[in-house]
DNA sequence: TTGAAAGCGCTAACAC
DNA sequence: GTGTTAGCGCTTTCAA
């Protein structure tokens, strides 16, 4: 293996010279640059990649760190994954996926330890785990993007799909369909305890929303079980009979809700039509076509790929950078019945 | 950073004690490992994920490299990742996605350079390309598995689809809907020319299983285009007008040929039944619900990642490893019309 | 603008 | 079974 001290001799210069010249940590004459480079690639030496190693230095390696709960990588992860290493491949860098349980000890392990040269956190799913990790972040000086939306984002940066601009893109898209009674179906009700966030960007959009057009429109947070789906639709359908239109923004209750319905006699979508807005993932391009607004895996990836990029280069980055919604048109959602 | 030197220090031994006592590499003392380890606890040192570094060492990372044509990831490639990340998990390790441009140089650096333990190759399309670095895996320290079927596995560590046994399968699954005209539409010519490998194994389970059932069969390679497709397409047919039933081990002609024989006047699975043999992707689980086998994503990265440990164990593994195929029937298979 | 030399944190020979 | 010590390849002082 070829390593710095051949480039060096085979140029005439010292070590230092070249790991500068490769770094560009202090300036380089023209004239040694070039012989420099030249002998690179004469003997073909390229640094080490990904190593942390002895002198700290830039590894090409972006960590993508997930948290999880079952021991399973969540799909969503993938995609992310998927357009993180796309992203990365155009700044010459390699990704390393961390997968590690939920919980303060392994993960501080990660964030501390990691050789990477930037870490991209996508969203732990409990909340309370994720806090002491978001702290950590805070704290740390390696640069680092969360993918998706923490109560409280100071210090942080992070992408995540518009949430409020989601909820009104549905609203829109069911008022277009002619709708006139919606409701949305949440986030559990502990996501609403917290400050801003996802949940509550979802609610203001889709409330202010329906009330501009001047539909009739409700909320229901709804817990992460079939039984609650069951419970919610029920309740539903008694308080506002004449309900033909549903946005689910709960990604664990959206076939059980669809279930409930149609259990109750609705038909999806000639009685009633749905969206779901939710990560992505297989259940995206899965079987059950449900017309959905998905947070954009690509976007997201390779958005954060890029306010890493900037930062490592020192730039200032937005706190927060949402992402334009887009809406797929699947078989969830028609045109209201005329009665 | 709290480090072992500091651990050394607290549980008053040497630097190397505490190193050894990480790694295992020598045996230690019941009552000094006790005490490293509480030094450990107390100080909260955490040995440096996944570095390369100075004294070459575990560094708990599998490189999982994928050549790749285009510049774009291929989503075959995340499939294993995913497999690949969850088998690692469970052997403390983490996957290092390396995602380089076809071509000997690019290979060889990651390779050479790359910190991580082992490596998971992912094949590589162009065959001409792969083999170089084939050679370098042959000759390269470092414990590796390729997933794929290489024209000379000699020397290497391959997991893949059992390609006889898949096609034999397809034809089983052919007979027994009634079948009694088949075809196989394999791989690009070019991959005939070399010894052994996926396309022979594929063309010798597909004959041999059609002669015993006794029926007429053939086999066309076939170019990787839609215009290849529907010269195929059109050939078959004139020369075996009572065809049926068609595999497919070319996955770039699937949809081609579904819609030159449509073309054509036949109804697909109506007057012709197909089958795909193909790697796994999102296409697998598309909207096009062709009747496949493939390539079992999971059970190869897993697979993969299984052998690898072993090797890096010491043990002796077999060269290759033959997955079992499984069909997936879906919309394109039915029973043979009759007359 | 560059070299020489002193580490970085860790491992692996080599002692005892 | 353990401590000593010499590196590993690279970065970063410090001097020039």
């Amino acid at each position: 293996m070829v390593k710095i001290t051949d480039v060096a001799r085979h140029a005439g210069v010292a070590p230092s010279t070249v790991s500068y010249a490769l770094s560009g940590k202090r300036p380089i004459s023209a004239a040694t640059r070039r012989r420099v480079e030249e002998s690179i690639r004469a003997l073909g030496y390229r640094p080490p990649l990904g190593l942390g190693g002895a002198g700290r230095r830039g590894s090409n390696v972006l960590a993508l760190v997930t948290p999880l709960r079952a021991g399973v990588p969540a799909p969503a992860a993938m995609e992310y994954a998927l357009a993180a290493v796309t992203a990365a491949r155009g700044h010459d860098h390699d990704v390393l996926l961390v997968v590690r349980e939920e919980g303060e000890e392994a993960l501080r392990q990660v964030v501390e330890s990691t050789p990477a040269d930037a870490l991209i956190v996508t969203g732990g799913q409990a909340r309370d785990a994720r806090a002491p990790l978001l702290s950590l972040l805070r704290r740390h000086g390696r640069p680092s993007v969360l993918v998706g939306s923490p109560a409280d984002p100071t210090g942080l940066t992070c992408v995540d799909l518009d949430h409020g601009a989601a909820g009104e893109l549905c609203v829109e898209h069911l008022v277009g369909l002619g709708h006139r009674v919606v409701a949305l179906v949440g986030a559990p009700p502990e996501a609403y305890l917290r400050g801003t966030g996802a949940a509550q960007r979802m609610v203001r959009g889709f409330t202010a929303t329906a009330d501009r057009h001047g539909l009739s429109s409700a909320v229901r947070p709804c817990p992460a079980s079939p039984a609650a789906a069951r419970a919610v639709a029920e309740r539903l359908l008694r308080e506002r009979p004449a309900l033909t239109g549903v946005v689910v923004h709960n990604e664990a209750v959206v076939e059980p809700l669809i279930e409930a319905f149609e259990a109750l006699g609705l038909r999806v979508p000639a009685d009633l039509s749905l969206i779901a807005v939710r990560p992505p993932g297989p259940a995206t391009t899965s079987r059950s076509p449900v017309t959905s607004v998905d947070v954009p895996a690509a976007e997201a990836g390779a958005g954060a790929v890029d306010l890493l990029m900037r930062k490592l280069n020192g730039a200032h980055v937005p706190e927060t950078t949402l992402l334009p919604p887009r809406l797929t048109f699947r078989t969830t959602t028609g045109p209201r019945a005329t009665p």
